[in-house]
Order: structure tokens, then C-alpha cells, then sequence
DNA sequence: CGCGCTTCTTTTTTT
DNA sequence: AAGAAGCGCG
């Protein structure tokens, strides 16, 4: 082990191995003989241990659902530490999310010991990001102690500056300039890299200005912005090679998790560090010096050999858009570059925040010589559930293709189950039924999940849960550290910290009620600006100037003088407690105990979490520092409870059974996604469902309902297209049997009229799907994995229940062309009980309308209905129409009260 | 300056 | 439907 390189560029303690033999010892002693494989290489597959013992050179692993991917990373980390290839602080191991992170330090710990602690390295972009920010803070125009805004105060410092440019806020928003800003950081570009359209799209082609002037205040406030800890590195690294050389020199081993989700930032980052140091080339050699050049600013062009073309799925690039394609470093294919990334381009799901599949796809080309490695084999998931996933999956195009297969298919597994609802109500009350059903014949809840589309969905679960007094836990929802009390609480803590942050200033100048209105915080602010110092600086030397009024200037040195007192005690005191000595000064704790309203007490108690939580850390400083990257309070792991989740958040995550709610277009696939995104957007949705999909081990229920309410109006919905899209011989209707009702409209049909149009009009309408992209069918071939499996679910399906619904699109799509005029309510059983479903198993019939043609088809032509008309609602009664606005009405229900509905929902009495 | 009433927007996904 | 922002009054 003598050829190590030298460690000494990082000199903190923690990097450094504690003791030479620990890890390796520890890890060699769990070998065998000398002729065997050591402990840890068994049980994994020929693929596995190739993945895990390829170190040398690039390594691509493109593992599928459920292969065992975070067993070849982990396994490989402590491969190469027990082969003692390279110490703990050698090997940089990046992931995307915290929890990932966690759980491959812990696994890593069960691999080769207790030393994990010894991987400083070891963690996501972001919080590696910083790391190495805080080391060369000053390289970036900061002090090592900035801080990290988080979204909130980013929009409200991008609202001053537009403010301050003069600008209408109204008209530029905000929200929207700092979705840009993050788009331009995802791709690692500063204000003056930014594309002259970019720039110009903004506020009157002050896009660029605005920028800058942000970024500006982002220096003066010693602060950046979470796109920053990446964008500041990347540049640090740029202008002063010698850093870069130094964590060249250092990183012996990359690793990084989930590559499909790389953005164009950390693909460069990542890139800068997997080049070889300088040292050792010859001057002038083709090592790094041109680096400046190649990376961002570099337009495409100029490729190096092996390039010469694009990889021929890529699509080609949007208008607008910076044209994919990072060209690889010239020489590079020469060094050794032990970078090992492993992913799945059918599991990219963050192509919104600005990932690049391309990242995944041209590997090869980016790393000439590239080992890769599929894993296939899925260990998680039934034959049931695979076969849907595969199927599913097939109907993209861009992708690089892998076929997951399982073992020993047992006859004994259920299909993949479809469920019907009539809204997203009666949805959420028969799950909790088939889980309180599941529950008792002993399935524990810890094992199940609910995986919805959009947060809003969750709400309707917890509502229902509550009710029957089923244990859940949201994993992702609203945070613990964006409620009001907390982000108060921790600005105050962050001015004590770090005096420089006048946005948390801000924030809390007039809470708890000092009497600093609006004027005088703008008289604050005016001064800070004009002696170029902080406001809590202004503030004192405001209160000791007689430009106030004696009020606000009374509360302005009280304030001042208090921070100043807070300050010293941060020398002094346990944080824990500077932290309670100063909610109770400021009069914050106060404030909500004089409060009566009925959330008053929960954020007390919220508080005192808050005050608990800050415990584990050795200091403000690193709380303050754990809560603006990771954002997530720690869940209570002992309760047996449901987990309920977005699918996003549910990546990497796998469940015995899995609920999919809500599949219905416009919510999955998500309008916005489509309109947005066009075909590649309507990719990243399968995907979505992909994961969605791949999540489940044992038993899957996908559901869609046939109402739902969206932005307070109710919708009626069609079944998503991705129900389409799954394989006949691996997935059943619940129909009838299961009796949660049905599937029909308020006003259902009555008449059969309609049914001879069947087949005419392709039942999603005229989907402007259609004319896009592959024509349907066209996938057909592609990745259909034979034999029954490969035939569409949709036209072959027999069962009455799946035919009904065909029929009721047709009909749906008849009467939103106003060829049909339904009246009468067929529909039975539905209610507030459970009795009637069964019953009304044969009689449920109906139509579904899809919502969006509802709503589009209907505004422009007037409505069918007067002011004053008697109408009927399925679900609020009969009432009469207040008002209407194209195809919204306003009615007064006899006992529901006044709402709002659309005209569809209706039928005249 | 602060409070309460009104109107308007919002919901896709996250480090 | 609900929360945020805006407006007008005391």
C-alpha cells in the first residue's frame, strides 16, 4: 500500500483512515483462503461480481429495477477497500438524495466495520458540493460561513431585485425568474454564459442583468443558492487548477448512483474530478490544460475522435435549448479514469430539473473503453409484475433496452389487479379497506404503500386514514422545516449566526410585532445598502440616529441589542440552549402562546422538536447546515404504518404491495408533463409509472377514478393510457368482486345509441398524441417480450367490465361532440354505504367523459343551462344555477350550499 | 401601522 | 378549496 498517493491536501482528522489496518484488516480477515472468493463476493451473480470487480477504468453499470444495484455499489466500495486499492477518504461516492446516501454508508458498515465514518466522501452532490465550497469559500467571493438559501428566500430576493430593477412583479414573476436561474445552474452556466434567447425571454431582455444583480446580492449576502454549491466548485475548479489537482490527485475511485439523473452541472463536476491530475503529464501534454475551454463554454463542434456522431436515440434537442452533447475531453480515453456509475435510463425521472438521459446514454463515448455491465436479473418483484413493467416500459423509444427477467415464476402470484372508482373519495376508502383487509390476515403495514402522482392526491388518504385509525406516514410531504414557526425559529437562529443574512433578518425584524412596519424596514434596508453593510448593522446605527421615529427606533435598538447579546452567548452556551434563550427573549414563544387559533399549540410543540432535534449536532453552525441540505425531519421508525408517498420520492424504495392511485390522464400522465414536454415528456411519465410499478415485490393495485376534484372544480376523468399499455396476460380488471363500484358518470347514458360508433373514433379522442412521434403500434415491435404477454391490454380485453368502459368512451367522446344528450342517473349503490356495490354490480353503467375535452369543448359554445334551471348533482343533490361563466356554474344547492361545478356534472330536473 | 376583509392564484415531480 | 397577496379602514 505504499503507492498510495500522499493525503496530506486534506489534513482534517476525519479524512484521514484512523488507523492503516482497520478497514482493510477487517475486511481481508472476512476473506477465506487465499484460492477463495472473499465473504462479501458471495451470492452475487457472474454480472454483480463484474461490476464489482472491474475497478480499473470507466465502468457503466445499467442495472434495472430491483437487480441489486446498491449491492454492486456498496459491495464494490468495500471490494476495493478490503483489496486495499485506495483508503476510505479516497473514494468519492456521490448519490442524489440523502436517504440513499444512508443507507449505503450503513450498508457499507455491515460489509467491512464500523470505519464508514472514515468516508468523508461518501454523500450527495450537494452536500459534497459544500464540503468542498466551505474549504475554498474565498476562491468563490465567500466566507467559509455562508449560507444556503433554500427556495423560499431565493424568491424573495429575486422579487427585491425585480423590484429594485424598476419592474413590474406582477408581470415578471418571481417564481418563474428563479425556475430560470435554476435551469441555467443545472447546466453549470453563469450570467454571461447564458444563451442571448434565455436572456431575453425575461423581463424585457433584462434577463441577464437580473441574474447578475442576483448573484451579486447572493455575495454581498455571503450566501448561495443550492444550485450554487455545485455551479462554485465547477468554477473554482476552472480558474485554479491547482485545487482541481489536488482532488484529482485525492479521489482514487468515483462512484456515482443514479447517473440517468445527472444534470449538465454535476456531469461537468463530475468530469472535472474523473480527469487525470497534471502532475506526471508532460508540459504542454494533452492532461488538463485546455480544460477552460472544453468543458461549458465549448459549443458543439469540435469533437475529438470517437465522436463524429450523436448517439442516434437522442432526440434532437428543443429550440431553445442548449444543444445536448458535452464532448469528451481529448486525451482522456489515455488515463485511467476509475469512475463507476451506475443507473437506469428507463428510471430518469427528473428530466424537469434539468437531467440529461444523455448523460447515461453516451457514457460510452464520454469514457472511451468503457466497461458496461447490465444487470438484469431482478430479485424484488413477481412474474407478474415484471411482465406489466416490461411491457409498459417497451412503449418508449428512447432508451437503451434491457429485458429484467426473474426466476422460477410461482403459479401462486396474483396478477397485477386494475381497480375502478367513482372519485378520488370512494378510491381512497376502498384502499383503506384492502388494506385494513390485508392487515388482519397479517400483512404489516410497514410493508405497504400508496404511490401517488401529485402531493395533492395524499391529502385524501391521510383524510380517510385518520378516520379509521390506520397508522400512515407521509415520507416527503410538507416538511417539518418549511412550517412557518420553524423557518421563523431558524432565522433568528441564522442572524446569530451568520449577521450577514439580512433575508432571515427580514423575516423576523417584526415577528413577534415590534412595530417595524413596512417603512421602517424599508428605511432599514435603504441605510444597510448605502453603507454597504449589513442590516442588522444599519438597524444599530439607525436606533442610534434620530431619522426614526422614537418608536420603531425604540423596538430597532432593543432588536440590535439583543442579536449582540445572542452573539456573544454563541461562544458561550450550548446551542440547544442559546437557541431557547433566544425564541423566549425575542418574545417569539410568547407570540404563540398568546395565540388562540387552533394550530397555536402544535407549532409550540413543533418548537420544541425543533429545540430536541438541534441536539444531535455539535454546534449551530453544522444544524443550521443539516437542515438547509437535507431538508427532512427523521421519521419515527418503529410504527408499523402505511407509507404514502409521491412516486418521485419513491425511487430506490420497494414495498410488498404497492396502491397506485390515480391513473387517469391528465394527472398520470400529468397534463402539464405533456404539454410541457411533448413526446419526451409523455416518456418521462412512463417512467414515472415505470418506477411506480417496479416498486411492488408481491401485489400490485393500480387505480383510477372516474371523478375527481382539481382546483376545487370536479372533473370528471378518463383512465390513463397507460392502463393501455399493460399486458393482457399479467394484469385483471377488479370488477364486481371486489364491489367498490363502479365506474360510470352522474348523468349516465340509459340510451345504447351510441354504441355503434365503437371503434370509429379512437377512444382518447382526437389526442393530439397522435400526430406526434411514433404512430400507435409502431412499439409494438420493439420491446414486446413475446407470447401473450406481448399483446395489448386494451382492444383484446374481455371483460365486461373493461368493454363497458370502452363503450363509455365512445359515448364520452359522442357526447362532448354534442351528438348525444344523456339524462337519467343508472348508476346504483353509490353512497355513503358499502352495501349497494354489490348489487349494483350489473346495473353500474355510465360514461366517462374525459375532462379536458369537457372543459375545452364546452367553454366556447354557450351552456345547455339558464340562470335559475333546476338541476340535479350526484353528489350535492338538486339546486339551482346562481350563475355561469362558460361552462362553470355556480349553483345553490338545496343542501350542499353554493359551489361550483361544471356544466357536465349536471343534468336539468 | 396593523388588522381584517376581499380577490386571486394555485398543484407535478426535489437536492 | 385553500392559502397568499392586496386593499381599505380604524
Amino acid at each position: 500500500m505504499q503507492d498510495l498517493p500522499d493525503d496530506t491536501p486534506f489534513n482534517d482528522a476525519a479524512a484521514r483512515p484512523q488507523a492503516p489496518s482497520g478497514i482493510a484488516a477487517r475486511a481481508m480477515a472476512a476473506r477465506g483462503g487465499e484460492n477463495r472468493a472473499p465473504d462479501y463476493l458471495r451470492g452475487l451473480n457472474p454480472e454483480q461480481r463484474q461490476a464489482v470487480e472491474t475497478t480499473e477504468g470507466p465502468v457503466l453499470v445499467l442495472a434495472g429495477a430491483g437487480t441489486g444495484k446498491t449491492r454492486v455499489l456498496t459491495t464494490r466500495i468495500a471490494h476495493i477497500l478490503a483489496t486495499g486499492r485506495a483508503y476510505p477518504s479516497q473514494i468519492l461516492a456521490v448519490t442524489f438524495t440523502n436517504k440513499a446516501a444512508r443507507e449505503m454508508k450503513q450498508r457499507i458498515g455491515l460489509l467491512v466495520g464500523e470505519q464508514v465514518e472514515g468516508m468523508p466522501w461518501l454523500g450527495t452532490f450537494h452536500s459534497i458540493g459544500v464540503k468542498m465550497l466551505r474549504r475554498h469559500a474565498e476562491l468563490a467571493g465567500l466566507r467559509s460561513d455562508f449560507t444556503i438559501l433554500d427556495t423560499d428566500d431565493q424568491i424573495r430576493l429575486i422579487k427585491q431585485i425585480i423590484q429594485a430593477e424598476g419592474l413590474d412583479d406582477k408581470r415578471w414573476p418571481a417564481r418563474q425568474f428563479a425556475q430560470m436561474i435554476d435551469g441555467w445552474k443545472n447546466k453549470g452556466l453563469g450570467p454571461s454564459e447564458i444563451p442571448e434567447g434565455d436572456a431575453r425571454a425575461f423581463a424585457n431582455g433584462k434577463g441577464r442583468e437580473l441574474y447578475r444583480a442576483y448573484q451579486d446580492r447572493l455575495t454581498t449576502l455571503n450566501a448561495c443558492d443550492f444550485g450554487d454549491l455545485l455551479c462554485h466548485p465547477i468554477r473554482i475548479f476552472k480558474q485554479h487548477h491547482d485545487v482541481l489537482a489536488e482532488y484529482q490527485r485525492k479521489f482514487r475511485y468515483i462512484l456515482v448512483d443514479e447517473y440517468q439523473d445527472t444534470n449538465t452541472a454535476q456531469y461537468m463536476w463530475l468530469r472535472l474530478l474523473a480527469q487525470r491530475p497534471k502532475e506526471g503529464n508532460r508540459p504542454g501534454g494533452r492532461g488538463l490544460s485546455p480544460l477552460e475551454g472544453e468543458m461549458a463554454g465549448r459549443p458543439e463542434g469540435v469533437l475529438s475522435e470517437g465522436t463524429t456522431k450523436a448517439p442516434s436515440i437522442a432526440e434532437p434537442p428543443p429550440p431553445g435549448r442548449i444543444a445536448s452533447g458535452h464532448p469528451p475531453l481529448k486525451g482522456e480515453g489515455k488515463a485511467t479514469v476509475n469512475i463507476c456509475c451506475v443507473g437506469d435510463d428507463d428510471q430518469s425521472i427528473y428530466g424537469w430539473r434539468g437531467a440529461e438521459v444523455d448523460n447515461i446514454l453516451r457514457f460510452e463515448n464520454d469514457f472511451p473503453g468503457a466497461t458496461v455491465i447490465r444487470l438484469e436479473r431482478n430479485y424484488r418483484s413477481t412474474a407478474h409484475i415484471l411482465g406489466a413493467a416490461s411491457h409498459l416500459i417497451a412503449h418508449n423509444e428512447s432508451r437503451l433496452g434491457k429485458t429484467l427477467f426473474t426466476e422460477a415464476p410461482d403459479p401462486d402470484d396474483g396478477k397485477v389487479v386494475v381497480h375502478a372508482a367513482w372519485d378520488s373519495e370512494e378510491e381512497a376508502r376502498a384502499i383503506g379497506d384492502e388494506i385494513e383487509a390485508l392487515q388482519t390476515k397479517g400483512h404489516a403495514l410497514n410493508d405497504m404503500a400508496i404511490l401517488v402522482r401529485a402531493s395533492f392526491q395524499m391529502r385524501e388518504f391521510e383524510d380517510r386514514f385518520v378516520t379509521l385509525g390506520l397508522n400512515y406516514r407521509v415520507i416527503g410531504g410538507p416538511r417539518f422545516y418549511e412550517r412557518q414557526e420553524i423557518r421563523d425559529a431558524m432565522a433568528y437562529l441564522r442572524v446569530v449566526a451568520q449577521p450577514a443574512d439580512d433575508l432571515a433578518f427580514e423575516r423576523i425584524v417584526n415577528v413577534p410585532k415590534r412595530g417595524l412596519g413596512e417603512a421602517a424596514v424599508r428605511q432599514v434596508h435603504d441605510t444597510a445598502r448605502a453603507l454597504r453593510v449589513p442590516m442588522l448593522e444599519a438597524a444599530g446605527t439607525l436606533a442610534e440616529s434620530d431619522e426614526l421615529k422614537p418608536k420603531p427606533r425604540a423596538a430597532l435598538r432593543q432588536l440590535a441589542a439583543q442579536f449582540a447579546r445572542w452573539q456573544e452567548l454563541l461562544e458561550t452556551t450550548p446551542h440547544t440552549e442559546l437557541a431557547e434563550i433566544i425564541l423566549d427573549e425575542s418574545g417569539y414563544t410568547e407570540m404563540w402562546k398568546n395565540d388562540r387559533s387552533a394550530e397555536a399549540p402544535g407549532r409550540l410543540e413543533n418548537l420544541k422538536e425543533l429545540i430536541r432535534s438541534m441536539e444531535e449536532y455539535e454546534s449551530l453552525r453544522a444544524f443550521l447546515e443539516h437542515v438547509a441540505l437535507v431538508m427532512d425531519a427523521e421519521q419515527n421508525e418503529e410504527l408499523d404504518a402505511v407509507s404514502i408517498m409521491t412516486l418521485h420520492s419513491a425511487k430506490g424504495l420497494e414495498f410488498e404491495t404497492v396502491f397506485l392511485p390515480g391513473w387517469e390522464e391528465g394527472l398520470f400522465p400529468h397534463q402539464r408533463a405533456l404539454d410541457e414536454g411533448g413526446r419526451s415528456g409523455l416518456e418521462e411519465e412512463r417512467r414515472l409509472a415505470y418506477v411506480g410499478v417496479t416498486r411492488a415485490k408481491r401485489n400490485l393495485h393500480i387505480w383510477f377514478v372516474s371523478n375527481r376534484r382539481i382546483h376545487g372544480l370536479w372533473q370528471s376523468t378518463i383512465p390513463s393510457r397507460f392502463l393501455d399499455e399493460l399486458p393482457e396476460a399479467h394484469v385483471e380488471v377488479a370488477e364486481g368482486g371486489t364491489s367498490y363500484g363502479g365506474y360510470g358518470n352522474p348523468y349516465g347514458s340509459g340510451r345504447g345509441g351510441g354504441f355503434g360508433d365503437a371503434g370509429r373514433r379512437n377512444p382518447y379522442g382526437a389526442s393530439r398524441f397522435d400526430s406526434l412521434g411514433s404512430p400507435s403500434g409502431g412499439y409494438s415491435a420493439r420491446g414486446d417480450q413475446g407470447g401473450a404477454a406481448g399483446r395489448s391490454f386494451s382492444n383484446t380485453y374481455a371483460t365486461p367490465g373493461w368493454q363497458r368502459a370502452q363503450q363509455n368512451r365512445t359515448e364520452a367522446t359522442d357526447r362532448n361532440w354534442g351528438t348525444r344528450s344523456g339524462h337519467q342517473v343508472e348508476r346504483i349503490g353509490y353512497g355513503e354505504t358499502d352495501s349497494g356495490y354489490g348489487a349494483g354490480r350489473g346495473s353500474v353503467k355510465g360514461r366517462v367523459i374525459e375532462g379536458e375535452l369537457v372543459a375545452k369543448s364546452v367553454a366556447d359554445t354557450p351552456s345547455r343551462f339558464n340562470v335559475g334551471d333546476r338541476v340535479f348533482h350526484q353528489k350535492f343533490g338538486n339546486g339551482n344555477i346562481a350563475s355561469i361563466e362558460g361552462n362553470k356554474l355556480t349553483i345553490d344547492f338545496d343542501k350542499a350550499g353554493q359551489k361550483k361545478v361544471l356544466d357536465g356534472f349536471v343534468n336539468a330536473v
